[in-house]
DNA sequence: GCGATCAGCT
DNA sequence: CACAGCTGATCGC
């Protein structure tokens, strides 16, 4: 839960995501995302009277979220106060001081933060320094890297300081699996139980709150069966959301709440009352998505745990993990951080210590003779008091970006990628920096840029052709393994702290052939046809499929931005909730045209790293045997004809346009679209 | 009657 | 267990 009181040191009379006390004199309002612990105050007498009194006073926040603010009536005075800014565009806002009259223009970037539909982070950049606010967010490993604005030409922007999501900086959430790996063991759960019968239903046991419906939508496109909700109206103008939920109740796969739902389970009735089909009763289990971490990345980690007859808990994750967020971190390297939250067990200094030395002063400090000339003034902690009032000397910091050394009009506007980038959350910081600089850099510009320190990983990017020994040798079965070698594992002080994989052998003992496994990026299912009294009878068999995003859509959360064009009303180019195409258009769900939906998702999730799904049939240790269900081999099957990302110039590739995709591929590096096409490739035998 | 706060409970 | 948020009790305005 955020703790952020609202104001940021360098612009205090901004106000974002709280909006009670001393939040009540600010002159712009944010709001990240629509989660109830950033709307403090938010509706509140007090405020309201405020902007009756103060009418160029705005609430500014991604189309998404607006629309989802006002859907509940109790916000609806905000209807005509509300900026919604898009996402991945600077905009100017010019700030007046009602009382001095003097005004100040300050612009802000919003940036998809992944947490939930329309959360955003957001970017200040004004007289003060360039400050990021990262509301709640959950970004993979290398994402800032990805993150076009927040560089300034091939470089990170110098930011003073970040407002940062701490919620899981705490070393006992080293690792949390990633959203596909997490995706997928649901969803492999979700199907292995519902295709047993008509009556075999799912009750995903989600929390009120946004950030399910990637989940929604995912399971229903790749399962064909819509999700039942209590409430969708929220959704009207999110057509890729409301085509995948339901009011109905009569379907496989439900999320509806009741305050007594576990009543109603135990009674064998889902929370909508729903209790047999064709007086026949339901087989109901429950999946309820919570954060599960893990210590060690070796160690096996169970994304399913059975914790019960017919219950299961499922990994899920609203937040980056404490690896995540160092890389984010690190990154960026500011000169200060903040934390937003202090992670439960743990204390504010402790957050602090973790992150100090992935800011500039600190390495600056232990490694003065990679400092760039002119930079000194620069790493110069700022004064910045509470109030800010009249820091106008800061205002050349901003004016004299000294990390820039490419002129300009030499800017590349190209999103700078990197797999590099994945390499920094700690360990040797010149190295890594060394690392960023060179494989963030575009071509046009390197022949201007000389830094030794780079030149051999300059080198290797600078070559015409892909290298391709580098793309097969590559582990390409997790995004984040790739950065195995220069991320540490647990200190022993994190060891000792970190959730020991024996939280998962308790589980597992309870039934050890039930778990959805991601060690080696392999999710086991297996459930038996009794349902779950049968489970612990067939240990001897379980279902592994291997690493899948198959279809998962994360662009919603994650990207796209600036390319959708299409709208729907209001709610234009808001990508990072979807893609706002009119679902006519997309005839989603079934049958072939199912993949046209899932290539236009791929189109804006180049990094949700899809891979082709394989069905293998192994026994508990793991030794694979072969194809087993029928039904999966031909799911499978048929949505690895789509599974082939596509670029924006692209069309579906063909085996022949295949090669083309790989040099575009390899000039980019773009590491989960190229593991999906090795993996198309490999399959197809094609080339 | 409403809001703020807290305990308890998902 | 851990993500967010509801309900109910209590207190003050």
């Amino acid at each position: 839960m955020s703790s952020f009181g609202g104001r940021m040191r360098e612009y205090p009379w901004l106000s974002l995501d709280r909006f009670d006390r001393e939040n009540l004199r600010a002159r712009a309002y944010f709001l990240s995302h629509c989660h109830k612990d950033h709307m403090k105050g938010l509706r509140a007498p007090s405020l309201k009277r405020r902007l009756e009194c103060s009418l160029k006073v705005h609430l500014y926040c991604s189309p998404v979220t607006k629309e989802l603010l006002l859907t509940s009536p109790k916000y609806k005075f905000w209807e005509n106060r509300i900026v919604a800014l898009e996402v991945e565009t600077p905009t100017q806002i010019s700030l007046l001081d009602e009382a001095s009259g003097e005004k100040e223009d300050i612009v802000v970037t919003l940036l998809p933060a992944g947490h939930c539909p329309g959360s955003v982070m957001f970017l200040f950049q004004g007289p003060n320094g360039t400050v990021l606010y990262t509301g709640d967010f959950r970004l993979a490993k290398g994402e800032a890297a990805r993150m076009e604005l927040l560089h300034s030409g091939t470089r990170v922007k110098d930011i003073q300081s970040v407002y940062l999501d701490t919620t899981f900086c705490d070393p006992r959430f080293y690792q949390i699996p990633s959203r596909e790996e997490c995706l997928n063991g649901i969803l492999e759960l979700v199907r292995s139980w519902i295709t047993l019968s008509r009556y075999h239903v799912v009750w995903l046991n989600c929390k009120a709150a946004y950030g399910y419906e990637y989940l929604f939508t995912n399971l229903s496109e790749e399962l064909g069966v819509k999700v039942h909700v209590n409430k969708l109206d929220m959704f009207n103008n999110m057509p890729e959301i409301l085509y995948h939920v339901t009011t109905d109740r009569h379907t496989q796969i439900h999320a509806c709440r009741h305050p007594r739902d576990d009543d109603y389970l135990r009674g064998n009735r889902l929370p909508c009352g729903m209790t047999s089909r064709n007086g026949t009763p339901l087989r109901i289990i429950s999946v309820k998505p919570s954060t599960m971490w893990f210590g060690e990345r070796t160690r096996k980690t169970n994304i399913i745990v059975r914790t019960g007859e017919s219950s299961y808990r499922a990994c899920f994750s609203f937040h980056s993990s404490y690896s995540e967020i160092k890389d984010f971190l690190g990154y960026i390297r500011p000169v200060n951080v903040y934390p937003n939250v202090v992670p439960m067990g743990s204390t504010a200094d402790e957050v602090v210590k973790i992150l100090k030395p992935l800011c500039k002063s600190y390495s600056i400090k232990s490694e003065p003779k990679y400092k760039p000339l002119g930079t000194l003034k620069r790493s110069k902690t700022m004064d910045l008091t509470d109030t800010g009032e009249g820091s106008d000397d800061l205002f050349d910091t901003e004016l004299t970006p000294v990390r820039h050394k490419i002129p300009k009009h030499q800017v590349e506007t190209r999103l700078p990628e990197t797999k590099a980038s994945s390499e920094n959350s700690d360990g040797n910081d010149s190295e890594n920096r060394g690392s960023y600089k060179a494989t963030t850099m575009p071509m046009s510009s390197q022949v201007d840029f000389i830094d030794c320190e780079e030149s051999n990983v300059w080198q290797e990017s600078n070559a015409d052709m892909p290298q391709w020994d580098v793309f097969f040798k590559r582990d390409i079965k997790t995004t984040d393994d790739s950065s195995e070698n220069e991320d540490h594992p647990p200190s022993s002080i994190d060891a000792g702290r970190s959730q020991s994989p024996n939280l998962f052998s308790d589980s597992d003992s309870l039934s050890d052939s039930t778990h959805i496994s991601s060690q080696n990026s392999s999710q086991s299912t297996h459930i038996s046809e009794q349902g779950s009294q049968g489970l612990d009878s067939q240990a001897d068999t379980v279902l592994i499929t291997s690493q899948q995003t198959h279809g998962a859509d994360f662009s919603f959360l994650n990207k796209g931005g600036s390319r959708v064009t299409a709208s729907v009303s209001h709610m234009d180019n808001q990508t990072e909730s979807h893609r706002w195409k009119p679902l006519d258009q997309n005839t989603p769900c079934t049958g072939n045209t199912d993949s046209d939906l899932k290539r236009k998702n791929q189109e804006t999730n180049a990094e949700a790293g899809d891979t082709q799904t394989q069905n293998t049939l192994v026994d508990v240790n793991n030794e694979k045997l072969k194809t087993p269900n029928p039904e999966l081999e031909r799911d499978s099957q048929s949505s690895s004809d789509f599974e082939i990302p596509s670029t924006p110039e692209a069309e579906l590739p063909r085996p022949d346009k295949l090669h083309c995709l790989y040099k575009k591929l390899a000039t980019r590096k773009e590491d989960c679209s190229l593991k999906n096409i090795l993996d198309v490739a490999y399959s197809s035998k094609d080339l």
